[in-house]
DNA sequence: CTTGACTCGGTACTATAGTACGGAGTATAT
DNA sequence: ATATACTCCGTACTATAGTACCGAGTCAAG
């Protein structure tokens, strides 16, 4: 039943609207297949793709940046230290993200626990001040 | 020289622009102090707010999800299970960005490897193939 | 073999998050 | 004291990331 994966296939398989995958074959992050005919069929890889795409976005990515990390990939060796460079560069930045939701988290236990002891602190007691 | 905040000097020290300023204040993320004489003065955590919402957004955050996070405050013990739940569901929300986060740090890592090992895999070594 | 769902390609509209601009008044640096 | 920079408030414009809608054609299930 899902022999052939037409864009509305995809669209639904990947969570997001039909328009959406069209919109991200304007932007060139996802290529355009040829017809089969009338219609597009799309390969099976692209669903995972489309999810990533969203990911990366929840993850404060935009579309031009996730477009940059899709296109990290090693063809030929020689290559190789400008994919490498970029790679460390996109690796370091998540780092501060992670360690930035880190103090976010922390924060928010703090106030959790303002909340849950009973020997709370004082009147007001927003995250902030943990941050 | 820094005697009394405007929101020129807010905006530099905040590192957004003038008009940033009062769109978060149109928007209810920082409140608009009363005028001192013709012009606002503003207090200084003000800035430690700007940078937590500019924070925030890098993060993936929208300013209404930002604006809930520095909402989330205990003012008495008797709300305190409201705010409990909010603040344990963005911990949630967090600890999911943290892992996504993490799982793109790996690929990352696993295509920096490619490269730089000299028995690589084959050809192509994108990351999502790591992912 | 028809009818309803889907595709194609295009244009237009929306929400979010600013950014720019303009005119009038005000502060401050020389 | 006067130029220049800054404030105030309003409206308008921009970029990003979709979302909606259109007419025309096509596919597939009953």
């Amino acid at each position: 039943m899902n022999q052939k994966l037409t864009i509305g296939k995809l669209a639904l398989a990947s969570e997001v609207g039909v328009e959406t995958v069209r919109f991200y074959e304007r932007k060139g992050l996802i290529k355009q297949p040829e017809k089969q005919g009338t219609f597009r069929h799309y390969p099976d890889e692209l669903i995972a793709r489309i999810k990533f795409i969203k990911r990366a976005q929840e993850l404060g990515f935009t579309l031009a940046e996730t477009k940059e990390l899709l296109e990290l990939k090693i063809k030929s060796h020689s290559k190789c230290g400008d994919v490498l460079e970029k790679t460390e560069r996109k690796i370091f930045e998540i780092n501060n993200k992670i360690k930035d939701l880190k103090r976010m988290q922390k924060s928010l236990k703090g106030l959790a626990d303002c909340c849950v002891s009973d020997d709370m602190p004082l009147s007001e007691c927003p995250i902030l001040d943990y941050f």
